[in-house]
DNA sequence: CGCTAAATATACTCACCAGTATAGTCTATA
DNA sequence: TATAGACTATACTGGTGAGTATATTTAGCG
């Protein structure tokens, strides 16, 4: 569909613009216009599939599904992805990089640990309250095969390093308090996971809002200041 | 297997407790020691499916697995439960049931509204690292009929409706300041029912450690004291 | 002992669905 | 305009697993 009207206009350009780069000129050949396409639908099958997924969950949802929400047959599906379990690490991994981006942009700035641990918070919620970020809560080991489970668990593991190292700097640059890393990253992670479950688009709150409130209730706790 | 071995010694009791009142023999009588034993065994099979589900995913046990693992057939699962979905719910049930139990425990009590959380959520915690535990967290709607997944969502609010209460009357009786009960809920339930997906038996810490650490957290929070 | 009901098993049905073999169609390009 | 290959569809296979029809055994009970 979106592939469709986007092909005819991006074909022609070659022609008149050979006077570029030979690598200029590659990339807006119309093999590369095709390649662009290509990952173009890809992308389209697999937020497709995320949508479906969270609406439907991942087991109550057959390729043949999500080939009609994308009005085409399931051996197109078949042509972008290898299988089905693809799909969900592919979703799973969409989710992820949000996540990962955000550490990246943290790190290399002068915050305190506890200021660069509220941007990663707030940019996770956001990421968790997308489809794919539900796919990346639900993608759970027993959907996957053991090799694709391993690949999972150890991009998780580096969201998980990535908060405990946060918190073990906090406690070195005095932003933070001195606390068990790992019961801390598991509570923020569990706490901010868990927005999946219950988020829905019309929700009074933003992502954003979500996650002013954790960070709040992180920081500073419930209990009255005496 | 369990079931087996209880029945043969259960039986026979009533005939040498006749002179006790005609409730206390009904209560030993055959019939009941066979009702009894039924609702062992029908306990049995719940608890194999919670086991069943926790190692593999609800989806990718089959009845027959779990029949499998009783020594017995198909049949006999079908004898104890109407359906696959229902021995989900049930196993949902018994990790529910372990929570609740906190909350009314502690409603008739003096205590703090901050204690009785603490409370809450330490029993909390023990619940959802059990089998049950596991399947409380994901027996997610997806994997239900409408009428089942209705039940589920309504006694989930219950648990949420409780964390809420409490932290509201913490607000009245001094022991927590005022905070947006509902995202403080949240906040709380998704520390806790991730826990989850990361605990494993031979963790390091026991769930009354890990409450205990939760506790503090979300007590007084990360952030350094000035 | 013989009847009734509970408990369990054998041996199916039926639907669904992941994945594929095969054959068309369209498009860039030589 | 002929060809190669990218893209898509039709129509299948094969396996799995939920649920059941039916028979058989076991245990209580008059």
């Amino acid at each position: 569909m979106a592939g469709r009207s986007t092909r005819d206009n991006a074909v022609r350009k070659p022609s008149s613009a050979s006077a570029a780069t030979p690598e200029a000129t590659a990339l807006w050949s119309p093999v590369n216009s095709r390649v662009r396409d290509r990952e173009r639908k890809r992308d389209a099958v697999i937020q497709t599939a995320a949508r479906a997924f969270r609406a439907r969950g991942y087991h109550n949802t057959s390729l043949d599904d999500i080939a009609a929400e994308l009005n085409v047959t399931k051996p197109t599906v078949y042509h972008y992805v290898q299988n089905k379990e693809q799909l969900l690490f592919e979703c799973f991994r969409a989710g992820l990089r949000q996540i990962m981006e955000a550490f990246d942009e943290v790190g290399s700035t002068k915050l305190s640990a506890r200021e660069r641990l509220g941007i990663v918070m707030a940019r996770y919620a956001e990421a968790i309250t997308s489809d794919f970020g539900w796919c990346m809560v639900q993608a759970e080991n027993q959907d996957l095969s053991p090799a694709m489970s391993r690949k999972v668990k150890s991009l998780k593991s580096e969201i998980d390093q990535g908060l405990r190292g946060l918190i073990r700097e906090g406690a070195r640059d005095g932003s933070l308090r001195k606390f068990d890393e790992k019961m801390a990253a598991f509570a923020i992670a569990g706490a901010l996971n868990w927005i999946a479950h219950w988020y829905r688009s019309d929700e009074a709150l933003t992502a954003a809002e979500i996650a002013e409130r954790f960070i709040e209730l992180f920081s500073i706790g419930l209990e009255r200041k005496a």
